[in-house]
DNA sequence: GTCTATAACTTGATAGAC
DNA sequence: GTCTATCAAGTTATAGAC
């Protein structure tokens, strides 16, 4: 590939992930680069193409070996469907796993995932056309590990777990130094199994049936 | 309080929430608050004190709420220490109820805490400073109530839990809607039982000891 | 307190020479 | 493919009349 085309690429994905996408300008970028402004709207035309080019380069193939993994384990587990932690773990390996190559960048690449989660619509509108397949086939083996778990109870512990994955991923959050000096350490398998233990805890928590009863204290506005 | 100055804290904060801090500028919000551009310079001084304001109008009284409503649970509990579910309700609690009122724009604040929350250090900046006390009390509490959990460990699950609570209160992801055609239903007593459910779940999760076997799958690069 | 006018700067994008 | 130069629009912020 190009040089200067990876070089823009490589910066674009730390930038945006240090500082969110809206919040760095190419200028910040192609500054950083070494490169000419305009060969950025030379090899992608515009911003938001940076971003796709720059988010599907990593996630194509993560999606593959997310589809790869998801088959071995269903192959392993014969007749039975995966348990639940395995269908979390061929999710999530993949992403995590890109971080253990420092040099390739894919650690930064997975601080973008977790803060383009929560910026703007960009996200959903690049990411829906590429991981339509894998959200199918995931969705179908989460049924699948809890049998017993109602639809919609499946649908709000799936949002929470993808909130915890996007936290990992981002790094974990910096007020929470204020409780513990403790930094999260990146090793990808250890994460993967707090991920795993966590998450699969979680998802097989009884259903609460009995209302909580009224917690609300009353304050007053200054 | 001042209509106009009411009027943009209540705009700037749902564009805030909507599009993000970085993605809105100064100008959409007196647009469709119907004021003068000047009006914001008047009254915040600078676009980042505005959103400093719009913070502490809502999370003062939330913080002092939190603290009171852990203060009940210690003294309803005795000489033990509050259970879990009861520290994660005394925590989370004061953030969902404010969604109760539709009037309040509570519901509004909620999304945008959990925006900002992956968006720049801008919140941290901020709330560091007033979240100080809460974060010491709420750890302490934590710590108290899973003494047999190593601090380490301990201090993940608790990223893992604001993720998952940011993802509550940013709505859900869309992207998940491929899955299900659910969408998060935000009744506060509902979310509050689900969060609590499965958030203890995940903080009694076994701790994992033994190394997960490699499970990468290699891919080709196109 | 609220307005107009404007300063001072940054943004994404393009045209056209080499 | 890479550069300079520039456009058109948008940005935060301020000065000063009323």
């Amino acid at each position: 590939m190009n040089q200067t085309k990876a070089r823009i690429l490589d910066t674009a994905e730390r930038l945006f992930s240090e500082q969110g996408y809206a919040a760095t300008s190419l200028r910040s970028i192609i500054a950083d680069a070494g490169v000419n402004l305009a060969a950025v709207h030379y090899h992608f035309h515009s911003k938001e193409a940076l971003l796709e080019a720059l988010i599907l380069r990593r996630s194509v193939p993560a999606n593959l070996e997310r589809l790869a993994l998801l088959d071995r384990f269903e192959k392993e587990a014969g007749d039975h469907p995966p348990s639940l932690e395995k269908v979390i773990e061929a999710f999530v390996a993949p992403t995590l796993h890109m971080s253990r190559d420092p040099q390739s960048g894919g650690m930064v690449f997975m601080k973008l995932l977790g803060r383009l989660h929560a910026e703007g619509d960009v996200l959903p509108r690049i990411l829906t056309s590429q991981f339509g397949d894998v959200f199918q086939r995931f969705g179908a083996a989460l049924r699948a590990a809890l049998p017993d778990l109602p639809r919609e109870e499946l649908f709000w512990r799936l949002n929470l777990a993808v909130g915890a994955l996007a936290q990992t991923l981002r790094g974990g959050s910096k007020d929470l130094g204020t409780i513990s000096d403790l930094s999260l350490s990146f090793d990808s398998e250890t994460a993967l199994e707090r991920l795993v233990a966590f998450l699969s805890a979680g998802f097989r928590a009884p259903v609460p049936t009995h209302p909580i009863p009224e917690t609300h204290v009353a304050i007053q506005e200054n």
